[in-house]
RNA sequence: GCGCGUGUAGCUCAAUGGUAGAGUACCACCUUGCCAAGGUGGCUGUUGCUGGUUCAAGUCCAGUCGCGCGCUCCA
């Protein structure tokens, strides 16, 4: 078994030799957090985009899908809280190097009988009352301060003043002055929109597609047929500025979401629909090929939910570089579809025939990263293997992701019998499904080619196809067993191993 | 953004400040009756980029970009 780094540098090396994945504008030095996927990762993004979009739109009653704009209207934003909430401000110690977020660093002025003696500070935690008390103690003990000390009183760092960066000692050194002021990062790349490149033309890229569906949920509604619960589908590019990609394309300034919002009616009991949504998720993942066992849950406590949320529950994934999130759960009530319809002046709601009743829906957003998925398959799909004292790479992906889903080759190109054989099937399959043709080199090197891309079935036409009128052989992938097969029943075979439709 | 490390052929890696190489992959032809066989030939480099030191730089120095790890961050 490799090492976690070893795996993934095993895997990011395949991705460039193979065409999975390269870095973006790589012959101008590559751009930090920005991926390009190649002839073979587009397939691969493309097969798991169409498998969701397949079970969660097409084969569903309940769902619909959408597809709006990257840039929005940037009240969008303002409304969505992503302007004023969307950012990290951070403070950095200029003498230990060290960063750390000015929400979690709380301060406190150390009064003794009336004085302000000096600063203590503390990063957040549930004891840090405590360790001010103990640091203001010792302050006024150092300074050998009589009198009374005044009760502490924690603030965080984005309240203090300007006068108060000097004197805060650093958590690292404990002395003041190496303290920056905070600086805020908001996360979404700005651009302007039309001639001007003033105030009044700034917009956004968007840092979520979730917001296109609740800003198109009237359009929808009035539009769409659609029945409390349904939901609304959509794929696209998403664009945070991360203050620091890392992990290949686990997270990158730009990457695909897949997001639905499903609607509930606010009566409805909205813990047991989030736990239904996360349970279809779970199953869904076990589907397209991410095993059951190195996924978990992670809820979040509640009170570090976001903003908009009444409870998110991340499903996790074993990475080889730790277990991270591949999808977050979350119950965000009615807070998106009150705001806008505060902020555009527009009604939101939904009117109940039965019940005559007009209310603001509730709603639970599954989102998942379409790059994690990728990656997620790739490192689940990822092995090398001893097959007859030789070294083999295998992509175990399954059939209905695969790039192709079968190779064909003639056993030997010498013979144009079975070359002309093995082109007419090439063609016939390739009306149905992506397959790949291959003549050069021994059927061993060929086999082993498809291996490594994931290419789960490797048709040959022989001396028997030819001869005795036999089939050609279908070899698997990851058993290397071969089964007979007539040219009508491979195209049949394929039918049911890439759609699944048996 | 900070610190440490790192960057040579598509890939894996060599090369004491003195003529840039190997293996592999890839392409063509030959050979080949099923798991990386063999033969012949071919392709592959502004040594990440920009500048500096030097008679001479892949090698030393500075800056910059990318990558890895740690800190930090991560709706």
């Amino acid at each position: 078994m490799a090492a976690p780094t070893d795996k993934m540098e095993s895997i990011i090396n395949l991705c460039k030799r193979r065409g999975f994945v390269f870095s973006s504008s790589e012959i101008y030095g590559g751009l930090n957090g920005f991926f390009d996927y190649g002839p073979l990762g587009a397939e691969l993004k493309n097969n798991i985009k169409q498998a969701w979009w397949q079970d969660f739109v097409h084969r569903r009653d309940d769902i619909v899908g959408l597809d709006s704009t990257i840039i929005h209207h940037p009240t969008t934003w303002k409304a969505s809280g992503h302007i004023d909430n969307f950012t990290d401000p951070l403070v950095d110690c200029k003498e230990s190097k060290m960063r750390y977020r000015a929400d979690q660093l709380f301060f406190a002025p150390v009064i003794v009988a009336s004085e302000t003696i000096g600063y203590v500070s503390v990063l957040e935690d549930e004891s840090m009352q405590t360790k001010a008390e103990e640091l203001a103690q010792e302050l006024k003990r150092k300074l050998a301060r009589q009198g009374a000390l005044e009760p502490i009183q924690l603030k965080d760092y984005t309240q203090a003043t300007e006068a108060q960066y000097a004197l805060i000692p650093s958590p690292a050194t404990g002395k003041p002055g190496s303290l920056t002021p905070p600086r805020s990062f908001n996360m979404m790349f700005q651009t302007y929109v039309g001639a001007m490149q003033d105030a009044s033309a700034v917009a956004y890229l968007r840092p979520e597609t979730a917001q296109g569906i609740f800003i198109n949920f009237k359009n929808v509604v009035d539009t769409g047929r659609v029945k409390l619960p349904f939901g609304i589908a959509q794929m696209g590019k998403a664009f945070r500025n991360e203050i620091n990609p890392r992990n290949f394309i686990f997270r990158s300034r730009e990457f695909e979401q897949m997001e639905i919002e499903y609607f509930i009616s606010p009566a409805a009991d909205w813990k047991t629909a989030h736990r239904e949504w996360i349970e279809g998720c779970l199953n869904w993942f076990e589907s397209i090929g991410i095993p059951r066992d190195k996924l978990s849950l992670y809820p979040h406590p509640q009170e570090k939910l976001a903003h908009y949320s009444k409870g998110t529950t991340d499903i996790m994934f074993e990475f080889p570089f730790g277990v991270q999130e591949l999808q977050g759960v979350a119950a965000r009530g009615d807070f998106d579809l009150t705001q806008h319809s505060q902020v555009s002046g527009q009604k939101m709601d939904w009117f109940d025939e039965s019940t005559k009743a007009r209310f603001i829906p509730h709603v639970i957003e599954p989102s998942v990263g379409v790059d994690r998925v990728f990656l997620a398959l790739l490192t689940t799909a990822y092995h090398e293997e001893e097959v007859e004292g030789e070294k083999r790479i295998v992509l175990r992906l399954p059939a209905r992701v695969a790039p192709y889903k079968a190779a064909v080759f003639p056993l030997v190109k010498n013979k144009p019998e079975i070359v002309e054989r093995a082109e007419a099937l090439y063609r016939r399959l390739k009306k149905r499904f992506n397959v790949f043709y291959d003549a050069s080199g021994a059927i061993g090197r060929r086999y082993r080619r498809q291996d490594e891309i994931g290419t789960p079935y490797g048709i040959t036409i022989d001396f028997e196809t030819i001869e005795k009128g036999a089939g050609v052989t279908v070899r698997h992938r990851d058993t290397l067993e071969q089964v007979r097969l007539s040219e009508d029943e491979v195209v049949r075979f394929l039918d049911e191993k890439v759609n699944g439709l048996v």
